[in-house]
DNA sequence: CTGAAAGCGCTTACAG
DNA sequence: CTGAAAGCGCTTACAG
């Protein structure tokens, strides 16, 4: 039914293996002949079957990619970066998840053991950690997506966590809050010390200590529990600066809910610039991360990687951008 | 390096076709050969070699998906029913996009004649058509997620978009709104058609005529210049019904604009209930689409179209909900 | 119940 | 420059 190489070779009246070397554009082919069964490939419209070739060759030119969720609103910007640099590249991409624990985890190594792709990116590897480095170490090439927890032996690519951190400060302080309130996220991850000490650093540039740090999960609820809480313990604060803008959400609703105006009596600074951000009341000042840029440069590295270059051996750093709304306007 | 079946069926002192028959668990083996073949499995953590087994079974458990963007609000929660649903059945997931035009789409075809998967997901085939059906036809399994240009050749799963549309006509005249302005999609999508018809439908049930209705482009750039050219033209509703939200969320803003008060002059409801519509002021009311059973069922079509059963002949329509928030309240 | 052999559609030394 | 043959790692009639 389908074309093979074999009818291909036949109606060209040559054999398999010259079918092959001007598929391959291995040179040592008579320019004629090339050409005449260049004809025929293109009349019979063959493609070679990727899973012969895969066999064959030992590689099958796909990427496999691991994410804890779809859904999450800056995901979609990875993927997109990632899928447009492998697609240019000619390679497939096999998406998977590991949201169900134990058991996709299982499931996905066992796809890594039938070798269904020949390199990995991986986007945050909370839970996974030990099976990556075991699928490194075998030699599976793997490239990790905002690495949260900081792994040298893999290469990376994550934002500039520190002055992004830094670049929420200054605009702070530009504005004259000099007692902030800092919702981290959890401090496991990488990402939250590096913010956190780009924040306070800049502070204490400028002879300040920020003595209100609270550690929350990057959900909106929490955001919202921890404003709740923090107020009805009267605590004081003339600025939040919280590590991921779903927080922020969280703690701009909070904040409405106590009659609290923003960015008058506080100002809210947020992480990630989702699409959100945009849209709230009042808009979200944040501070921004490639995302989609960070999906491309990572699947760079990979399919470099896969052709044989080396990686950076540290992480590659993407910068971040302040971006001014009106919950932290200007000064 | 990775283990073969050969080198299992060494280890087990049995042939390879045994270590296959125990591995596919055709039966006419002797327990006990079995059980040793299994142990020497799990010993060598033994996993057959994707490509090879594709290769041998013509079929290799990988199903494809096609997708205009991965940034639209509402992919993520389509991938995810998709990806969960594919997972537990054991198969891969091969991600395309086709935006970057005929390259993209030559690129898309030529992994189709590879036979790199068995069967296609395709999330909007707008300008894809011609070779969806052209691969249809020569044999490829194909399920359409939200077919907006309705093609009956295709099994394909759609939200309920004509009782979508009654039930923002319906609650809408709940609340007296008699003059409204419908700001649609793109005509030539089928979705378009059919809520607009629901809207209509519902409105004439109740004695009245909608006058008013504007072809849009579903960004929120035009449902912001349609509605703020409406106001010029001194046209006059107190009510709008967008075709998604992101046009909602733009005529919104070009409401704020011209101090038109959100719902006391004029009511909006949106469609697709995004992310983002529970964070606009006011908070948005939309008919929801779900998204995510929309992935998971489309999927499950796919699936068991692979399995050898018979996709339904007409589309699987799934229930969209009116959720209720402060741009358009219960009366 | 079990195995030898052919075949899936390619690539790649090896000869010529 | 070109081809016959072996091999990639499986599955599946076919015999026994």
């Amino acid at each position: 039914m389908a074309v093979t190489i074999a009818d291909v070779a036949q109606a060209a009246g040559v054999s398999k293996t010259t079918v092959s070397r001007v598929l391959n554009t291995r040179g040592e082919v008579d320019a004629s002949t090339a050409a005449r069964v260049r004809e025929v490939i293109d009349r019979m419209s063959y493609v070679p079957s990727s899973g012969a070739v895969g066999l064959a060759r030992g590689s099958n030119r796909t990427v496999g990619m691991l994410v804890p969720s779809l859904t999450w609103p800056w995901m979609g910007e990875v993927l997109q970066g990632v899928v447009d640099t492998v697609e240019a590249a000619d390679f497939g991409l096999l998406l998977f998840t590991c949201n169900r624990g134990t058991e996709s985890v299982a499931r996905f190594t066992s796809q890594v053991s039938a070798r269904a792709f020949d390199g990995l990116l991986v986007v945050e590897p909370e839970n996974t950690l030990d099976m990556l480095t075991a699928l490194h170490r075998d030699g599976l090439p793997v490239v990790l997506i905002d690495d949260r927890g900081h792994h040298p032996e893999f290469p990376s690519v994550t934002a500039a966590n520190v002055e992004g951190g830094a670049a929420a400060a200054r605009h702070l302080l530009a504005d004259g809050r000099r007692s902030p309130l800092v919702l981290t996220g959890p401090r496991r991850f990488g990402c939250v010390g590096d913010r956190l000490t780009g924040f306070c650093t800049a502070y204490a540039d400028h002879g300040l200590a920020v003595d209100l740090v609270v550690e929350g999960d990057f959900t909106e609820a929490d955001g919202r529990a921890s404003v709740r809480r923090l107020l009805a313990e009267g605590r004081e604060f003339d600025a939040v600066f919280a590590h991921n803008d779903l927080a922020a959400i969280g703690v701009l609703g909070a904040l409405r809910d106590a009659g609290i105006r923003v960015p008058d009596d506080v100002a809210v600074i947020g992480f990630d610039d989702i699409p959100v951000a945009r849209h709230t009341e009042p808009s979200l000042s944040t501070v921004r991360q490639p995302m989609r840029e960070m999906g491309e440069t990572a699947a760079r590295m990979l399919l470099a990687r896969l052709a044989g270059r080396d990686s950076p051996a540290s992480p590659v750093v993407l910068p971040t951008e302040m971006i001014v709304r009106a919950s932290a306007p200007a000064r």
